[in-house]
DNA sequence: CCTTTTCCAATACGACTGCAACGCAAAGGC
DNA sequence: GCCTTTGCGTTGCAGTCGTATTGGAAAAGG
């Protein structure tokens, strides 16, 4: 044999160039000749490597989602040796969103990506079955151990980061928000448990735990009925 | 004057069939020749009401909002004369949802854009103030009145509307998802409307009255605007 | 009637796209 | 010394893109 090239590493260092062109450009900037650029090589080695740009496309799809896989392992490597379920839920949530510089350009990616498979159903049947693991295991983190509690903090995950990219929240908001719905979820702050009473001042529990800002809400406009200001959109991916 | 054409309605009548366009291709697939095809007539048309493409882009977007906008207003009129707060942030929510067919098919246009808007920062700048209104009406709906969870709530929506586009949720999963976690918010299953003192009677009465269609002033974005904001964008696929 | 103004179809243009084909350099196996 | 296989740069091709331009049909106002 002629040359001996590691072919796989051509692939991924050509697919870092697609990624930074969508993070920056979005997927509608990614052509041959762009990744080809980016990447400081000319467009016949990228059609060497993928003999198709959805080839490419498809490759570039699963090594942004083995890059946040990897990023959760570090993230929970560098964990304390034996944390409480709710601190290893938030550790591994927070990794996930689009926080700080370079999480952000990743979720960058990820969006565009995702869009893009909402079209091409075929790309994404791959990795939906990871996010049933996913959800069985943060089932199993919770107190209730309820598939519908899981998943709803998987999509809330999901949505915090689209909001964050969109500019609509911003990190303190975000994680304010996790560490809300986690106190829901662990019953530390708000007991929405059995008793429910409305809630008074004194409904919080007495556990010290967390420092959270209470407000209780004085009594701030209640918003008049149902009729809505909702102005919205807003919610372009759940579109409607 | 010479003929009389409503400017508006060919406006909308275009940016319809570009939602067509971007629904069942992707956004990518938005093309000034596509969108007259689709929209039955010459492109030559296209560009007489859309000097530009992103003009074109920009007024299918704010279509998009509004539609959804409107859709989330019939929901609420055709709902019980008053509603408890949970009875009024599900249906919402769940009209928000991208669960049957047609509402799948706006939510991957919204999907498309948002996407789009992570490289256009400009575009989304106008519609970001809105989703802090919605947030606000949400936390003025909870018992806790917390916008920490209102967030949470928002952004779980949005989650859902990923996932569920994404094929990794089925509708009832969704749904399971979001009355857990409604049962989290307001303490256990649907009580008979808890008596507060905001919101009198009166005030909720939402006029059932709905107008889907809707009819609007003529230009939301002028072409280019004085917009700049910043960027964008997601975090999908949860990755993983 | 003619003029003027709007509507819109047709076409042209330059840039860009994905892809195929070609050609040459290099590196073993013989 | 081949010769064959692989790596990869270059070029060409057919097509689509957004946009600018042109010209004619259709309606008012004079």
């Amino acid at each position: 044999m002629p040359k001996k090239v590691d072919h796989d590493e051509r692939r991924r260092l050509i697919a870092d160039a697609l990624m930074r062109v969508a993070a920056e450009q979005g997927l509608e900037a990614v052509s041959l000749r762009h990744v080809a650029a980016a990447a400081g090589v000319s467009t016949g080695m990228v059609q060497h490597y993928f003999r198709t740009k959805d080839e490419m496309m498809s490759f570039a799809l699963t090594a942004v989602s083995e890059r946040s896989e990897a990023r959760v392992r570090f993230a929970l490597g560098a964990l304390a040796p034996d944390p409480s379920p709710r601190e290893l839920l938030r550790t591994m949530i927070a990794t996930l969103l689009p926080l700080d510089g370079p999480a952000r350009e990743d979720g960058r990616v990820a969006l565009a990506f995702l869009a893009w498979t909402a079209v091409r159903p075929a790309a994404s049947a791959e990795l939906r079955p990871s996010s049933m693991e996913f959800v069985h295991f943060i089932a199993s983190q919770l107190p209730s151990g309820d598939p519908g509690q899981a998943a709803g903090l998987l999509a809330l995950m999901e949505g915090l980061g689209v909001y964050l990219l969109g500019g609509q929240y911003e990190p303190d908001q975000a994680l304010n928000a996790l560490d809300a719905h986690l106190d829901l979820l662990f019953g530390t702050r708000d007991p929405a448990e059995p008793k429910w009473e409305f809630r008074t001042g004194l409904a919080a529990s007495s556990a010290p735990d967390v420092e959270v800002a209470d407000e209780r809400k004085a009594g701030p406009a209640p918003s008049s009925g149902p009729d809505v200001e909702v102005a919205d959109d807003s919610e372009p991916a759940g579109g409607r």
